[in-house]
DNA sequence: GTTCCTGCAAAATTTTTGCATCAGT
DNA sequence: ACTGATGCAAAAATTTTGCAGGAAC
């Protein structure tokens, strides 16, 4: 894992347990989960990959958890072109990407872009709101669909 | 309505009915609906505002109309953070905006940028993929509800 | 007349909530 | 001990599918 979201694991626990939060069993297994995954993850899969891993972690613990990790910042939510969600940690001043979908299998590849960041900010400031975050979702094929169309 | 949008009402109309569809209620109704929209709509929205004009539009056959439209491009989906899907019509080479959603109370608000819309076509340049399309969601608390808070 | 379209109802998905029980402090 | 956390099951919300009747061609 990246120095930068063993960072991020270390904050999400001190941060939960300075909000009160008990060390428990569920939380802790999904602050683990994401800290090790490449990309955003749905809840299903991290329930179920928690599962298989011998963990009897119920599917409302882990929506809790990511609910609680969310409301705290630690964790981001990516709206999938399909409807589903998927979460990932936050890394603050640290790496910041977004997302290419494949329309066809679902696979997820990661980007960042100075420029695209910088856009963004720009027209950030001329809005009305105090903005909080924001995503971007790249839809199309990936080179293996395409490949095998 | 906007001369673009009216546009879109009658493109959307012809390629429905070029690809084979017939002019029945529902899915005109639906055509109808989201050109005079300012912004995009979800499914039970558009359903329930049919319905209170008098329409005995079934939820199915939105969400059925959507699909076709969304299948052939005449009709764009937006995630929005909450898991919500909404709809609003897409016009090619046209006005082409993004949008800013309020934590609080929901209202989306559109914006558009080219420098924005630069740094992304500059990105899929660089991904793997066949680009589609793209989104662009920006969070943040609106002012109306920043000042109520 | 044939085929597609539609509304209704049932089903499938995804996410949330209630509750009794268990664990951390 | 007290209070919050958890798993399970039920509920809620959203989207999809099956089907019989009706409408467009």
């Amino acid at each position: 894992m990246s120095p930068a979201v063993g960072h991020w694991e270390e904050r999400a626990r001190r941060t939960l347990s300075a909000a009160g939060y008990r060390t428990g069993g569920a939380r802790e297994a999904v602050v683990s989960f994401l800290a090790e995954q490449e990309c955003a993850r749905s809840a299903q899969e991290i329930g179920d990959e928690l599962r298989d891993r011998g963990s009897a972690i119920g599917i409302a613990s882990v929506y809790r958890a990511l609910d609680a990790l969310e409301g705290m910042g630690l964790v981001g939510r990516v709206e999938m072109p399909d409807g589903g969600a998927r979460f990932e940690p936050v890394v603050p001043g640290g790496e910041h990407h977004h997302h290419a979908v494949c329309d066809r299998c679902g696979a997820l590849t990661p980007f960042e872009d100075e420029r695209l960041e910088a856009a963004i900010e720009r027209v950030a400031g001329r809005l009305p709101h105090e903005v909080s975050s924001h995503d971007v979702v790249i839809r199309g094929t990936c080179k293996r669909c395409a490949r095998s169309r």
